[in-house]
RNA sequence: GGAGGAGUGCCCGAGUGGUUAAAGGGGACGGACUGUAAAUCCGUUGGCUUUGCCUACGUUGGUUCGAAUCCAACCUCCUCCA
């Protein structure tokens, strides 16, 4: 491993967010030169982000906090657009609303990672509607277009894949990198931006950017990738049955949160630790080292630091609490996801699949059915076996909720208000 | 512009008039085993008011008692020719 001398780079690269870099000596100096600006796009396709971007969020939150400037970019302009990397076909078109709601949603969990403001090292928020809606195509094309080579654009992954894989590729998402590239030059040009970071799959549009900014701007602009994140066993972070694992809390809580790091695999605790903690390397590696069942200690303290950095210390104390009591207690936590139900629903009788499909433990009714007959479902701890079971006052426990699971892991409070 | 080939479920991929909600694999979910892990084994994997009905094999129409399978047009991709 190489030795950085700046502290922004040797911390990247201790805690192995470095996959590729264009320069990495060059860049090196540059942090220890100056504070550097650096960005990161995200784009507003969803009303959260999600944990394949918590690795993109950290190295923002590491840049400040080493004495840099970050700069989150919302893609209003390019959401837009719609990025082809990675995609077999072009997502659907959102609407200006959708994408404004999305963007709102977006920029809540900056908050907590970065300190905004008006200093020389306060985080910046931008978003490249300012400068893209407003863009004249002929002009773009005379300015900028010139210097973008299609030769090269026919080269990234992004396009070549698409054309290999004999799906459609339109103008529209072939110009995505273009503006992409735009937007490095353009920040570069306001705010003095040097590098970009972004996922391995961003390395060709971060490239274009690179090209573009030599050929504008007579400037040398960096370009740095983090790994794609997957579990060791090969699946993609963040990918589960029930969707994404979102960020923000009205869509994942803090317990739901909370579990999922603490299912890690085990041969990933060590390496999430680095990436999703901010722990000393020290304490990390004693953490990894244990073995067996004690791995689940450090799984814990990856759970309760991840879940702290993302929602605050209470609400990771009481994932914690409401973990401890649901599987080392096996008893009932009232802190447990809930959904309420009006009294009179119950009183009349709420169906076991309707309140399943409600409690979003299942996709459909159907999805029940093959649940029970697999023999997953359970209401308060026992086992269903008649999938035309209804739920009444009766079921109440003695804490005035129904606890619905659906396998072990998944454990939903049904409440009467 | 011309000739030929292709488009199947979350993904890959078989199927070329009824027995096909569609083989097989992957993934995912559930069960067993465990440590709320991995690996392994087993089951499930379109929806619904479920002995039935509805939707689905690029899109839209058509032929037929009956179509993923035949025909037409369109969309997209590939190969060759101009």
């Amino acid at each position: 491993m190489t030795v950085y001398k700046s502290d922004f780079m040797r911390t990247l690269s201790e805690r192995g967010f470095i996959y590729q870099c264009s320069d990495t000596d060059a860049l090196d100096r540059l942090f220890l030169s100056e504070t550097v600006t650096a960005y990161i796009g995200f784009d507003c396709t969803a009303k959260s982000l999600h944990v394949g971007s918590l690795v993109q969020i950290m190295m923002l939150h590491w840049l400040q906090e080493t004495g840099h400037r970050p700069l989150a970019l919302m893609g209003g302009g390019t959401t837009r657009i719609g990025d082809p990397t990675g995609k077999d076909e072009a997502r659907k078109i959102l609407t200006d609303e959708e994408i404004e709601e999305n963007k709102a949603g977006i920029r809540k969990v900056f908050d907590r990672f970065l300190t905004f403001g008006d200093g020389p090292k306060d985080a910046i928020m931008a978003d490249n509607a300012d400068w893209l809606m407003g863009l004249r195509y002929i002009d773009f094309l005379r300015e900028i277009g010139r210097f973008v080579s299609v030769n090269q654009m026919l080269q990234r992954d992004s396009v070549k894949l698409r054309l290999e894989r004999e799906q459609h590729l339109s103008l529209l998402e072939f110009n995505y990198m273009v503006l992409q590239a735009y937007d490095y030059v353009e920040l570069t040009r306001r705010y003095g931006c040097r590098l970009q970071m972004g996922g391995s799959d961003q390395w060709g549009n971060i490239l274009s950017g690179v090209d573009l900014g030599r050929r504008l701007t007579e400037t040398e602009l960096f370009a740095l990738t983090t790994p794609l994140l997957t579990t060791s066993s090969g699946a993609k972070m963040g990918k589960t049955a029930d969707g994404a694992v979102w960020l923000n809390a009205d869509m994942r809580s803090p317990y739901d949160y909370w579990q999922f790091w603490r299912n890690t695999e085990d041969a990933d605790v060590g390496r999430f630790l680095k990436l999703f903690t901010k722990l000393p390397l020290d304490e990390i590696a004693r953490l990894e080292a244990l073995e067996g069942a004690e791995l689940n200690e450090a799984k814990k303290i990856l759970a309760n630091e991840a879940t702290r950095l993302m929602h605050g210390d209470e609400a990771a104390a009481e994932a914690a609490e409401t973990a401890r009591k649901t599987f080392e207690e096996g008893a009932l936590a009232q802190s447990l996801p809930s959904i309420e139900v009006p009294q009179t629903d119950l009183e009349a009788g709420i169906g076991l699949l309707a309140a399943y499909v409600q409690a979003g433990l299942c996709a459909s009714n159907g999805d029940v059915r093959r649940n029970v007959k697999g023999g997953a479902v359970r209401i308060n701890d026992e086992t269903v076996t008649d999938e035309r079971r209804t739920l009444t006052a009766a079921d109440l426990t003695s804490d005035g909720v129904i606890k619905l699971s659906l396998g072990k892991k998944k454990h939903i409070l049904l409440r009467p208000v």
